[in-house]
DNA sequence: CATGAATGAGAATTCATTCAT
DNA sequence: AATGAATGAATTCTCATTCAT
């Protein structure tokens, strides 16, 4: 055997990283992320305690690094789109995107809101670039629900932003559309659709 | 000195427990729940640790009463106006009062959004009569859209849930208004009304 | 109603104290003692907390009281015949009572056995006067035995005392001759009365 | 420095488990076992509170295994010569490795006797093959008794049985041998020794 | 006499984190 | 890089005992 070359040892962290993550954002959805102990999320990854150290200076740090790459796909999946001036297709496009990530990623929306409510993580979060998303695209909404001749931009904007994070409550409380069918989670989509791009102005 | 009478005791306990349950909704609220030790939310309620066990049998039964308290607090402001059929004053009379009571008790709504996520909480809630405050009220609203002549009573249903739910995560997330002036939070509750109130049938 | 006189008092009070015995012999007997809390004793007394503590200092007192009581019963009832020298009847008899109270009394002698190995007890022990019901009755029985013309006295005092002190653990681990047959048990105190009572001189 | 081996460690703990075992069977025996905190236990064996959990889940389950691992010993230590069927000679080894076992091995037998009647101690006993030690033999001693013309086979078995019994007690009563001379305990092992070997037939 | 609320010392237990190998 | 033994501080929980009424 050749000796590993720097970039493989990195490319090997990256996975190991990765794996971590992966399994440990499972088990903080299933057992909430207070009860989970590093032993449990060190066999839940199948690695042992001390080598998540190796990879996560704290629970709190791996907490945060799960938080801060969810926020990130987020963000990434959103903002291309955003740049600049928006229009109509562009909202279309936000919200639909946002549904789809609700629900494809249910466990990181779990865990999310589960932790973001106390106190220490929200001040965290405060620092980083992607602290409340709907609060980093506020200043574009706000443009476009002006420029589309809505009454009061700011109560388009509230309006948005509750509806989307009702609908993440929603999603998680009722486990998968257990309560309400799924054609229903679908119109709604499509309700927020229109009423968010159609032009007020007469 | 003559001996305290059941009376008197039933009414001791009653009263430091309402005490303790009170102390410990601010101390849960503004500290996060996990990281308030039994021995903390003793001394915050100016007793002994011992007593808290006279009282409530482990951390998490506390936490239970509460949620179970406040949910109960809730249900009472908005059942009885909804026996029988509903007709749009009763229903706008429900969205009010639902908004008055977020506002009024931020702290509970804090507490209840936090941990009711918890597997633990949502298992305990399930056998509950309220486990879902609009869980409880579906069927009549049901009722009510589909007499109104709503297109989709369901996706009414889910719209309203989504609202009330999606403007109680924005309250906590923000901070009372710190980000959204009073008059948009208004502006929601009247739209939310008008929504839900308006006669579909031509 | 009449004022009580102080005998009354005084009766109620050995009658209560009576009652608290009783029910934390059987309370100690199905739990072992350390797992009995006051309060439970208490409420199986059914009476109150504070109560107990009216007619025993500490758990500890109650848990000597008992002991000392039951030996005091057990005294009682083997020593009125041993006084002076000892002849084969009373010797029989001495045997025979013995043998039926560990019969009767399983509950205290479960009690006495748990409790009397343990250092601190067997340390109070010795300075009452029936520390050892045994060691009491030592001296006449080697009086006894040397004047049966026994060859070693001292060897048929160990028998004796082995051969009882094994029949009451025998009775505690089978629970009532689950595992031997009660002619068995009946046998095996004949075959002591045997062993202790005939006359070995030519 | 390589890592340590799966083997190493399974070494370590096993020679850790070991000292732990050592330390706290003289600590119960000297102290009593309800008196004994996991504290003092850690302490004893010169470790921290926390590694005992590592061992051990409870101070119950570190009493159980003492129970079990002792038990395993006296196990071994008589059972190599009781297949088959007994004769006289592997009856008196029977009957003088008790003894030996029970002169060398006080402590354990005095926790033994101080904690076997506990409720939870003796459940446990019952799954285990040598619940009662005698209880394991008592066939094959029924079937020697009849062989050997005993009148009472089963009458034998609990006079060997209560014998035993009943000259451990003793030994623990009395601290060895401060009222019994040791020749006395000697010549009680040659009765018992002859009691139970002597061919019955005419 | 009688009650049970209240205390507080101490016991059991957990677990994030360190570290020798 | 990888392991899991080891630590110890923090936490939960118990319970004998006191005390106001």
């Amino acid at each position: 055997m050749s000796p590993r070359t720097p970039e493989q040892f990195e490319e090997m962290r990256e996975s190991r990283r990765k794996q971590i993550m992966d399994s440990a954002l499972k088990l903080f959805a299933s057992e909430g992320y207070s009860h989970c102990s590093i032993s449990q999320l060190a066999k839940h990854a199948g690695i042992s305690k001390g080598l998540m150290y190796n990879y996560f200076e704290s629970k709190e740090a791996l907490l945060l690094a799960l938080i801060e790459n969810g926020m990130n796909e987020v963000m990434t999946l959103l903002d291309p789109n955003m740049d600049g001036k928006l229009n109509p297709n562009e909202v279309e496009g936000f919200i639909r995107k946002f549904f789809h990530s609700m629900n494809e990623n249910l466990q990181f929306w779990s865990l999310f809101l589960g932790v973001v409510l106390q106190p220490g993580v929200k001040a965290y979060l405060e620092d980083k670039p992607f602290g409340n998303v709907m609060e980093h695209f506020a200043p574009k909404l706000l443009d476009y629900f002006k420029e589309m001749g809505y009454e009061d931009p700011m109560l388009e904007l509230l309006t948005i932003s509750a509806m989307i994070e009702g609908y993440g409550s929603l999603l998680l409380f009722i486990e998968s559309g257990e309560n309400f069918p799924p054609e229903s989670l679908r119109k709604y989509e499509d309700r927020m659709v229109k009423m968010f791009t159609r032009n007020q102005q007469k």
